[in-house]
DNA sequence: CGACTTTTTGAGTATACACTCCATTTTGGA
DNA sequence: TCCAAAATGGAGTGTATACTCAAAAAGTCG
């Protein structure tokens, strides 16, 4: 069972037109037919690679999660700016996968797993960001901390919902204006 | 051409269960079997009263819109907090419709129409919102007030979307927090 | 009641969808 | 060059969807 080069290729074209698909147009946009047309590639070869349209959606949609909190390994020395920028460098320079990270936000609402797994990835996310508040702000207790990272990871969340039905939206300068006032 | 009151009844039960099923699982729950067999009606009888599923769908939609932004008269008047506590009341009391409102917010960027209104909308209340925050806090110019409402309204935003994917979030708090945060 | 209108029913249509099947072609190592 | 495995093309399947229609039922009012 050695895979053929030619089939490598294939699977990144697949997942490539899912990525572009799921960005312009969410679940819906996302068909069968709309995916193999922009790969170029009939359905017969996508089923010879993805078991279903489900798992090359999954896919995708893991990256894009993955994608907005890189390098976790630098828990604990990181400061807010880095996690700030992180996160504008995430929605301007890889807008595909923001949108589609978006996108899984809500619609997961009505996926039990992907929700959960979502929202996992939120806690874990708020932990990190109440870390750098403790260790560069005076936070009265751990409690206050968590509180603002909330707070502040759910405007940079709703200020790139924002971002995504108004694309002149400057969100980098108001994601900016966002971990400011939080500092404060 | 008298309306009888079998019919206004039907339609308000047809109302109730698109409500309700694009609140419990968005979009692709709402299917017109699913809306007819909740409303315990036939399909004849729905396309006897609404054009199609879209139109139905879209006085749900527009329902919820304007339910997340009461009282426009007000306008001018009204401080920060009543702002702010008709956006909590609005997700706490109206659950249902304030689930509709943020699916709305993100399935738009594929409907074009929908997403225009919604930004408007949305525009509408960044100037609420800044006004108030003229009134009440020294802001140092327009713009400031602006981008200041803007953070605040993307922060309450972020945190309703938190509350839809895990309903033991205290949005209430968080949400006071956020604006406490923003007057300081 | 009786004439008329509105509403309801429920089977039926067209379409779009995810997915299958398999004959044919291509690949790449021996 | 040969050949088994991998990849492909593309017609075909079953199913769910939005929507239609004509006949039957129910409501309204003199």
């Amino acid at each position: 069972m050695v895979r053929y080069q030619v089939g490598i290729r294939t699977e990144r074209k697949i997942l490539e037109a899912t990525r572009e698909l799921l960005a312009e147009g969410g679940f819906d946009a996302s068909t069968l037919k709309a995916i193999c047309d922009r790969a170029g590639v009939q359905a017969g070869s996508f089923y010879n690679i993805f078991p279903s349209k489900e798992q090359a959606i999954m896919q995708v949609t893991k990256e894009a999660i993955q994608a907005v909190d890189p390098d976790p390994e630098d828990s604990g020395t990181e400061t807010l700016d880095d996690l700030v920028d992180a996160y504008i460098r995430f929605v301007t320079d890889q807008s595909d996968l923001a949108r589609v990270y978006l996108q899984i936000a809500v619609s997961s609402s009505s996926d039990d797993s992907v929700a959960r797994r979502f929202l996992r990835h939120h806690v874990r996310r708020v932990e990190r960001f109440a870390d750098a508040l403790v260790r560069e702000v005076d936070v009265t207790t751990p409690e206050d901390a968590t509180a603002k990272a909330e707070v502040l990871l759910g405007a940079l969340d709703g200020l790139a919902f924002r971002w995504v039905l108004d694309r002149s939206f400057d969100f980098a300068r108001h994601a900016r204006f966002a971990v400011a006032q939080c500092r404060r």
